[in-house]
DNA sequence: TAACATATTGACCGCGTGTGCATTTTTTTA
DNA sequence: TAAAAAAATGCACACGCGGTCAATATGTTA
């Protein structure tokens, strides 16, 4: 009862019995009488015995252990996605190594090399790209590796993600349908691959309908960065819609039209969001924004985590729009 | 290079050299002479080689796991506070071995009784209150429990948590200097110990100083029942004042008095927030509210991570108010 | 060059567990 | 009741690593 945990062998002692047979009591499938079975569980109980996992991963080869790795956790959009993913996890009685990307945003190859360390059976990527050379790794490890909305050009490798491109399709015709004559497209600094993605496959469709595209793009993806493009591109009074490619920067953009430029949203202005975080149906809000559907996009990556084989690599998640006020 | 890790005996047998030698040459201090470091080094690069971190853990009795359970980990606050956690842990070399308790909200026994399997070196609590039998076995184990914004009567535990009454003495000065004459108390109907703390320190003083206060709860703590509660307290025309005991409840009561209940704020009603989130700044809010300085707090807990032997169980962290516009 | 001090090396053990195998005990069948 | 089948049990090994210790190699001084 010293410091320290209490090891089978201790257990197997007081009980009166070999080690091996606590062991077997633990183990689902054991062959253990019914006497000896509760004998040892009487002494591990009064012992306050538990299976150390650690050594059961070392000879099982399964550490149960699922690396996460991400930045920005506490955004709404990805705090969210953290939170469904970890119930699903624990739910299939998986644990969720947890490491926050922050400190090294642009390479996050430092952090999956520990997670090979502790020998996390699979890892997810929640944002950031990870070099090839660390996919290589992966797949030769035989740690499956799934990327969330991050797309790689190569056949190997897990990709769940939302269908940008559609989603900003959405968005450009409802900019149509509301008649702007000229659009701002905004998005951060930090140029994501999703973000980028919506950024061109809007400019695209605006193009194709001889609407002339404003791009802004600058700081974090924040609400702050949105306010800020707000405040400069509302100077242009010609401008009369705007995609904001996340709904973080939509409402910092909102907020500087409606409060600081006296721009009548939507009369004036018409606004599009990405994404349809919990503050987008806020009343002083309600953004008309293209809801990536979370839950479905997470239950796709713990499917990827369960089928040994995946029979699709890549996986596109429909978006839909939903209509708030925000837009003519 | 088939399935699986590489071992230190396959890269000795490359090297041609010890296995011993390959552990030397990864564990710092060890006596190794530089060409056989090389030969060692470079084997151990062609092949992959990794340590075993679970092997590691499990002769050095450190797994270098930090079980973090609680829930409601997409909520702004717990999701920022998780967020400087975990960057706080990887700092110091330390895993993050996230539990949602989403699922056992009331238990969160046996996410702990799993964090003991995985021999997780300390626990940190975000929300949820472990039972006493929990703690005994922490201790018993040799496993740090840290609570936060969780007061447990008893001297044997680790607990950093905010001056809740002190802030709640605040919310109150600021609503008496606001001239308030009736005042609502809102809190969620989950009760939990520091919603309770709050709601009773604030009428506390409220009724010290002969102020009617009206107490609302229920809902889960978010912005919906903080608009529920806007709706139902405010057809009451009498009350000029607000203190929601969280920014959630907060910004959803706002909504509710300005948009649906017809009130000006503050000229009509004074309204006082908890927590600060990044919410309450934003331009279409400007919420009063009470500041948990979160950096501070995350600080202390990893602090008592830290030191061995932590000089004080129980801290306080100092709450402050920052002025914004929803109190007249 | 010899004697000595020091740096390096490899064999071995322990960490806590699961499991194959041979042995012993219990149960079933004839 | 005896023989055969089944179940239960303990021993020993493997998992991948760190650390101890004696043996060996290298360097240093007289």
């Amino acid at each position: 009862m010293g410091r320290g945990f209490v090891t089978a062998e201790e257990v197997a002692k007081r009980a009166g019995v070999s080690r091996s047979a606590v062991s077997r009591t633990f183990t689902p499938g054991g062959s253990v009488s019914k006497p000896v079975r509760r004998k040892v569980l009487k002494a591990a109980q009064e012992l306050g015995y538990r299976v150390n996992r650690l050594a059961q991963g070392l000879n099982n080869d399964r550490s149960n252990l699922i690396g996460v790795v991400g930045s920005n956790l506490s955004s709404p959009f990805i705090s969210r996605q953290l939170d469904l993913l970890s119930i699903g996890l624990l739910r299939r009685g998986l644990q969720c190594l947890l490491l926050n990307a922050a400190d090294a945003r642009k390479d996050i190859a430092p952090l999956i090399e520990l997670l090979f360390e502790f020998r996390a059976q699979a890892i997810v990527v929640l944002s950031g790209e990870p070099p090839a050379s660390i996919v290589d790794e992966c797949i030769a490890n035989g740690v499956r590796l799934i990327l969330i909305n991050q797309r790689l050009d190569r056949a190997d490798t897990n990709m769940v993600l939302s269908d940008d491109s559609h989603g900003a399709h959405l968005a450009a015709m409802r900019l149509i349908q509301a008649k702007c004559n000229k659009v701002a497209v905004v998005s951060s600094g930090s140029q994501t691959p999703a973000q980028l993605r919506r950024v061109s496959a809007f400019t695209q469709h605006m193009n194709s309908e001889s609407i002339e595209v404003v791009a802004w793009s600058g700081g974090p993806t924040s609400y702050e960065s949105g306010y800020r493009a707000g405040c400069e591109l509302l100077l242009d009074k010609s401008i009369d819609g705007a995609f904001c490619v996340t709904d973080l920067l939509a409402l910092g953009f909102l907020d500087a039209a409606r409060l600081e430029m006296g721009r009548i949203v939507p009369e004036n202005l018409s606004i599009v969001g990405f994404d349809d975080i919990p503050q987008a149906g806020w009343k002083s809000y309600q953004l008309t924004t293209v809801v990536q559907p979370l839950d479905t996009l997470t239950e796709k990556v713990l499917k990827a985590l369960d089928s040994d084989e995946p029979e699709t690599r890549l996986q596109l998640v429909p978006v839909t729009m939903v209509e708030r006020t925000t837009a003519r």
